[in-house]
DNA sequence: GAGACGTGGTA
DNA sequence: TTACCAAGTCT
């Protein structure tokens, strides 16, 4: 018998769906690329604006190869999940080498680039190159939950799994870049986590958690698990003239490879940051004003920041390296900083407000 | 397989 | 105030 999901859901697509996207525009496979990266875990509205800037910045894979990384994450500061910035600076050096600047439009090569995985080639070959391939984020994964009923979290493999089954088999064989646009549309702005418009819905006649009325069940939920408790000193280091200290983070880990303020062991008092600063950094202060802390939540533990003005008496062994800098409010502004050290350096009086 | 990786919206 | 989650992938 045959499968009515693509046809309702693409008749709906018709009438209901996002068709002016930015990434719709002038589409090609180096916008739909950067698109599905930033795309990934992060909402359309947030990125909108990113996208337009990047690509007035970048506006094919070679600009974007040959520039500096710094470049690259500073167009991605606020963003988030910065390996994305690091592995699509990368991955543009390996199309402008090894695949002569364009991308391939094969499921296997595309996920050899870093940060393409299985959903995102399949998302490319869909939007850039019209072809049939399964895409499953989640938006996909709500929908099909809902729609097949499909018990468990969708982060074990099992469930997971069943999940890429029913993509699979939903999937038409023509209008592939409609399809793959309509049902993310469709979960979000129909099957929505909360509330979803199930009376709009194009497939709630075939949909089993609507038949039993328990689209709430739809998809499983992670396990909780405790955040655990991290704490730190942020040093805002600011001389005579007005110029502040930033620091390289390393290239891995959270931020990383973004600027930031320098930090200090929490274990540190506050009257020992004085020491502290003219030990490990070489760099003579007088007394630490402090500023309200405030606790930041990242997705795996919570992070109490508490930030230490410091004003600078002496600095004679910090130079302008590759890791630090002294730069005034306004040129620290303009490199790649994490949201919490934007709002820290632009409104501090406000910071506890995070 | 489980943990790491950001930020802003929502309840 | 806090937990949860959103166009996932990498280690």
């Amino acid at each position: 018998m045959k499968d009515r999901f693509a046809d309702r859901l693409l008749a709906w697509y018709d009438q209901h769906g996002r068709h002016n996207l930015p990434w719709h525009q002038d589409r090609n496979a180096y916008r739909v690329w950067v698109s599905e990266i930033m795309l990934q875990q992060t909402q359309v509205a947030t990125v909108i604006p990113y996208f337009e800037a990047f690509m007035a910045r970048f506006p094919d894979v070679h600009a974007l190869a040959r520039a500096p990384v710094d470049d690259v994450l500073s167009h991605w500061s606020g963003l988030g999940y910065y390996a994305r910035a690091r592995n699509l600076h990368k991955a543009a050096a390996q199309v402008d080498e090894e695949f002569n600047g364009e991308f391939p439009a094969c499921q296997q090569q595309l996920e050899s680039l870093i940060g393409i995985g299985r959903s995102t080639a399949a998302a490319i070959i869909a939007q850039a190159f019209g072809e049939r391939a399964t895409i499953l984020d989640g938006n996909v994964k709500r929908v099909l939950a809902r729609y097949h009923a499909v018990p468990g979290w969708p982060g074990q493999t099992s469930v997971l799994n069943q999940l890429w089954a029913h993509a699979e088999t939903h999937t038409p064989n023509n209008r592939a870049r409609d399809y793959t646009q309509a049902i993310m549309d469709l979960g979000a702005m129909v099957c929505t986590r909360s509330k979803p418009k199930c009376e709009a819905c194009p497939l709630s006649a075939g949909c089993q958690a609507y038949a039993n009325s328990e689209t709430r069940l739809y998809p499983g939920s992670k396990p909780k698990k405790a955040k655990p408790e991290k704490a730190t000193w942020i040093l805002i280091l600011e001389d005579a003239e007005g110029r502040i200290l930033l620091e390289r983070r390393p290239p891995s880990g959270i931020w990383g490879g973004l600027w930031s303020l320098p930090e200090l062991d929490p274990g540190y008092g506050s009257e020992e940051l004085q020491e502290a600063c003219e030990r490990e950094l070489g760099i003579t202060c007088s007394d630490p004003d402090l500023i309200s802390g405030f606790r930041h939540t990242f997705s795996h533990y919570h992070l109490h920041i508490q930030p230490a003005r410091l004003p600078v008496v002496h600095n004679t062994q910090v130079a302008d390296t590759d890791r630090l800098r002294w730069l005034h409010r306004d040129q620290a502004l303009a490199l790649g900083l994490p949201a919490p050290i934007r709002t820290l350096l632009t409104e501090p009086e406000q910071t506890a407000l995070l």
